[in-house]
DNA sequence: AAACTGACCTGTCGGC
DNA sequence: TGCCGACAGGTCAGTT
């Protein structure tokens, strides 16, 4: 489900929810999302009795802050936060759950199991963890367009995957790759070397403007989830290319199209993204 | 070093 | 209806 939006938004609803509340204890019912050193057995020791006290987000990483331990949380596809009453029955896909002291449990679903959770000491949670290798932050502060410009500069591969990576800037996915290509009307094949200053310009103003819209609008939906945190979903962003195949294009009604990129669906307008002058 | 390729998983959808 | 491949919002290890 998540990509930066997306995240925040769960980040958000458990702030809400289980902030303060205290981990009775910890069921594992996969062993695989439990990653790094610390492994499942000494996981659940560690985390009995431990309070909650705050929630942080770094990129698409959750960070679960308790007072000696950090959990570092990643939801990769299709990972998610529940948060019910702890009677209630488990429903599948449920594979990690935490019974909270005041009788509900936050429970982890995954239904392909690509999530992960590390538990780390605290002050190691941006060194031991993949957060580490991240870029920025996509904001005005953190991201800083010279430096995207010369980085893009090095690089001979298509500004898609390019932008899928994490290194180059945090909090990008399938989704706000093509609709930030397409605000900043670059065609996804475009090599990154080839790009104009003037391009980059737009293109990192377009991803700052896609991501923090969503943000601001809660994050996206496209596959329906029910009950799920950050799905709360009363509203929602508009997206401009991403699943609109065929569907005319909102600035000049050319149908979109989808291709593959670097194994991913990808959308856009082959009138406002051209690949060359022509 | 940069840049591809499969692997990790399960579910759904479209075509024949 | 049933089967079968393609596809799904993401990384990561291994290889050229």
């Amino acid at each position: 489900m998540p990509e930066l939006p997306e995240v925040e938004t769960v980040r958000k609803g458990l702030e809400k929810l289980v902030l303060k509340a205290t981990i009775e204890s910890v069921e594992v019912y996969w062993d695989r999302i439990i990653s790094g050193p610390i492994e499942t057995a000494e996981f659940k020791r560690i985390l009995m009795g431990e309070k909650i006290m705050e929630f942080d987000r770094r990129g698409k990483y959750i960070i679960i802050r308790f007072n000696q331990w950090a959990l570092v949380s990643h939801l990769r596809m299709e990972g998610k936060y529940e948060v019910e009453e702890s009677a209630a029955p488990l429903k599948k896909h449920t594979h990690v759950v935490f019974h909270l002291a005041d009788g509900r449990d936050l429970r982890y679903l995954d239904v392909r199991k690509f999530g992960r959770m590390t538990l780390v000491p605290i002050g190691e949670e941006f060194t031991a963890t993949g957060i580490r290798l991240l870029g920025p932050e996509p904001m005005v502060e953190t991201f800083d367009k010279a430096i995207f410009y010369r980085t893009l500069q090095t690089k001979k591969r298509a500004i898609k995957p390019l932008l899928l990576d994490q290194k180059i800037v945090a909090g990008l996915g399938n989704i706000y790759v093509d609709e930030a290509l397409f605000l900043a009307k670059i065609h996804p094949l475009r090599t990154a070397n080839s790009l104009q200053k003037i391009e980059v310009s737009k293109l990192h103003e377009a991803i700052i403007k896609v991501l923090g819209d969503a943000v601001e609008a809660g994050g996206t939906t496209i596959r329906t989830y029910q009950n799920a945190l950050g799905e709360a979903g009363s509203f929602q962003v508009n997206l401009s290319v991403y699943g609109k195949k065929g569907l005319p294009c909102v600035r000049c009604g050319t149908p979109i199209e989808k291709i593959k990129v670097a194994q991913r669906g990808t959308h856009f307008c082959p009138m406002c993204q051209r690949l060359s002058v022509d």
